[in-house]
DNA sequence: TCTGGGGTCCTAGGACCC
DNA sequence: TCTGGGGTCCTAGGACCC
């Protein structure tokens, strides 16, 4: 019999910032996405004055300021940094852990010789929490997909913690547990169901495999099957080799002029390089898109991309600056406010290089050597130490707005927290 | 003034082939 | 006027996730 659990941490990005600042604990905390646009996390406080997921900061911002309510730019790096800290306490208490986002994994519990999993989670729990700070919840069932139910439900119970591997207790919970908080089940799926007269996950788990496959595809079909205890997706201890990439951002301004845009995108290319070399993949062809905002709606709207096929699979910084360049000199159109940019590649391969600098002698190896000369500069003294001139110096009028940024607390030794 | 970024999987339908 | 039957491959778009 299989077992799951799900642990996830608790407003993760928030309870990170609040880690570093013990000011910010009982008070309403949130965590915006780039450009300060949104709020992508918040305190159970933050989340009691009805600030929603997705809430876009400026409809907010009176709110934030009345009821003193802490923004904060998004800071990954602390984000990512903390994310592995948890990961690495995860392994002490098992070997067998699927990363599955930055703020959840996913534990094979079946085989632990523990004769009661709550208490085993409670330990992991407190242990977490001692060792990093980070508040968890923790859910168990038979299958993914109902440790995640069951997580859901922790959060609202007082130690965290909840077991669903037994029947019983998984019929109690699965008969009020709404269907749009179901994983998988999307906004489109809902209505759906809805329209059936679905409601609750115990709806689902009742429903025929077939029927559900007509109505939901596959996914649908699993789900169901999920739902009743039969797993149907395994622990993926090793992450799968990535199809795509992509590196697109809207901007801190409206981007109105050539010169822009061309920095702009020389920026993704740079990012999108340095992302190919760590993966260690490359790539034969990128797509470079850029687009007005559909909320300037009074305004002449326009969206445009174009896909360049280069001669040989690359992860070659100059190389991706040239070939986004072309695309950019043949998409820019003047008279439109561009709010957002990307490039965005797929089929990504093994890098070809190597095997081609025996025929063409030796501007591979010697462009190699250039990015790896980079790389190691970036990662020592922070990215964009050095950089290509073709992303320009002022970068001020387009680059992402963090306007609330914390330190770097854990991964820059100039913003190293100090106790005064 | 201000509305994120980066992934995955699935299906339908067209192009093409024999 | 008649105008098969099946394959495969690729792509665009939808849906979902965090």
């Amino acid at each position: 019999m299989t077992a799951f659990a799900l642990v996830d941490g608790n407003s993760f990005y928030c309870s990170c910032e609040r880690v570093f600042d013990p000011r910010l604990e009982k008070r309403p905390v949130i965590v915006l996405s780039n450009n300060d646009g949104c709020a992508v996390a918040r305190t159970n406080e933050a989340k009691a004055l009805g600030i929603r997921m997705g809430h876009p900061y400026f409809q907010i911002k009176d709110l934030c300021r009345r009821e003193g309510v802490v923004a904060l730019s998004s800071n990954y790096a602390l984000y990512g940094d903390m994310s592995r800290r948890l990961n690495q306490i995860y392994d002490r208490f098992s070997p067998d852990v699927e990363i599955y986002s930055i703020d959840e994994s996913f534990i094979d519990v079946s085989r632990l010789p523990v004769k009661d999993r709550t208490t085993w989670a409670k330990d992991l729990r407190s242990t977490v929490k001692q060792w990093s700070g980070i508040p968890t919840c923790v859910g168990i069932g038979p299958t993914k997909t109902l440790a995640k139910l069951a997580n859901k439900v922790a959060k609202k119970l007082a130690d965290g913690v909840l077991d669903l591997s037994g029947s019983t207790e998984r019929e109690r919970v699965m008969a009020d547990f709404p269907i749009g908080d179901v994983w998988g089940i999307g906004p489109a799926n809902q209505a759906k169901l809805a329209a059936m007269g679905i409601q609750f996950a115990g709806q689902v788990r009742d429903l025929e495999p077939r029927q559900a496959r007509q109505l939901m595809t596959v996914v649908g079909e699993r789900l169901v099957h999920e739902l009743n205890g039969r797993s149907c997706l395994p622990l993926e201890t090793v992450p799968p080799v990535r199809q795509g990439c992509a590196v697109t951002r809207s901007f801190g301004q409206r981007v109105t002029r050539k010169p822009e845009m061309e920095q702009a995108v020389a920026g993704y290319a740079t990012r999108l390089g340095e992302k190919l070399r760590r993966h260690g993949l490359a790539t034969d062809q990128v797509t470079v898109f850029m687009h007005t905002s559909r909320f300037d709606d009074d305004e002449p709207q326009r969206s445009v991309s174009m896909t360049v096929d280069l001669p040989e699979a690359t992860n070659d910084t100059l190389t991706l600056i040239k070939a986004s360049r072309r695309a950019v000199d043949q998409l820019w159109k003047s008279g439109y406010r561009y709010a957002k940019a990307g490039i965005v590649t797929q089929d990504l391969v093994p890098p070809s290089g190597s095997q081609q600098a025996l025929f063409d002698g030796l501007d591979h190896e010697r462009a190699a050597r250039v990015m790896q000369a980079l790389d190691e500069a970036n990662k020592r003294w922070g990215r964009a130490t050095v950089f290509p001139a073709a992303m320009g110096i002022k970068r001020e009028a387009f680059s992402t707005k963090f306007e609330m940024r914390t330190p770097r607390y854990t991964t820059r030794w100039d913003e190293l927290p100090e106790c005064r």
